[in-house]
DNA sequence: CTTGACCCTGTACCTAGGTGCAGGCGCTAA
DNA sequence: TTAGCGCCTGCACCTAGGTACAGGGTCAAG
């Protein structure tokens, strides 16, 4: 693990992502700004890049960019903060089980719709989704 | 189950939408272009009314509008059709249970953060946070 | 010393799904 | 007849999460 300094492109190819998408988190507060060298190039360290690939993680486990910012704050906070990092990261469990919850829901009426759909096949009747103008009416 | 003639704004009150929306549904594809009074109000039947509420349950079960559209044109297919509304139905399942495993992990590890830094408050070091960056590695 | 790749800032643009507003008619009631 | 809705079109604006220029400066190779 040698520790490095990149310039905005190579941290960007490190990362996988694009420059411009570095400059956009660093001005949405998911990077610190840079240091700069004499010329003002934006220097990075591999700290940014740890980042950002939490952040593509995050990102793909459906955390907006804004919640992406609450978890790195919980990241760097010291120990004096404890309490209230654990107090943030219950909250975010809290919403994640909201979340599933809710999308259960929907996945119990995609079930119900297809099941139908199927049982009434054998019929002569037109698929049972024209009639589905009512059949989310239950919930 | 009257069948009524509406102008934007009842349609809009009685679909529990706004007015603009309507507007923008129509621009959009979800709705025909509106027949016109005289003086160029659109003027709207009950199908009108029954497309719009099936866009907000379909909304709710996590379609996209672009998608709406393409479940309405089926909805006047005939039962040949039946078979690609399923499908589109079952891919949408398919969606919404990836959704729901990926949360599932992301609550896991979260949980596991929360424990960690509950078993840690007895020492002096730093909340455990800090050392969360690769808590999602594994996933 | 010039060329090309890289960097800078600032601003505009993109999709999705709307919301809001300006400026201008139509309709109805006092 | 004038107020006050509601309707029309067209366009700007909003959040999210970027992407794309324009118009510059920097740096290393040939």
């Amino acid at each position: 693990m040698e520790s490095e300094i990149r310039t905005i492109g190579q941290l960007a190819r490190d990362a996988g992502v694009r420059v411009e998408t570095v400059r956009y988190y660093e001005r949405r507060g998911l990077l610190p700004r840079a240091r700069r060298s004499p010329a003002g190039y934006r220097l990075f360290d591999d700290e940014a890049l740890r980042r950002i690939r939490f952040v593509k993680r995050a990102q793909a486990l459906g955390f907006s960019l804004r919640e992406v910012r609450e978890l790195l704050s919980l990241r760097t906070a010291k120990r004096v903060d404890c309490d209230a990092v654990r107090e943030r990261a219950a909250r975010k469990i809290a919403d994640v089980e909201e979340k599933i919850r809710a999308l259960h829901a929907i996945r119990k009426v995609l079930l119900q719709l297809v099941e139908e759909c199927e049982s009434r096949r054998t019929s002569d009747r037109d698929c049972p989704i024209l009639g589905s103008l009512d059949w989310m009416e239950e919930h």
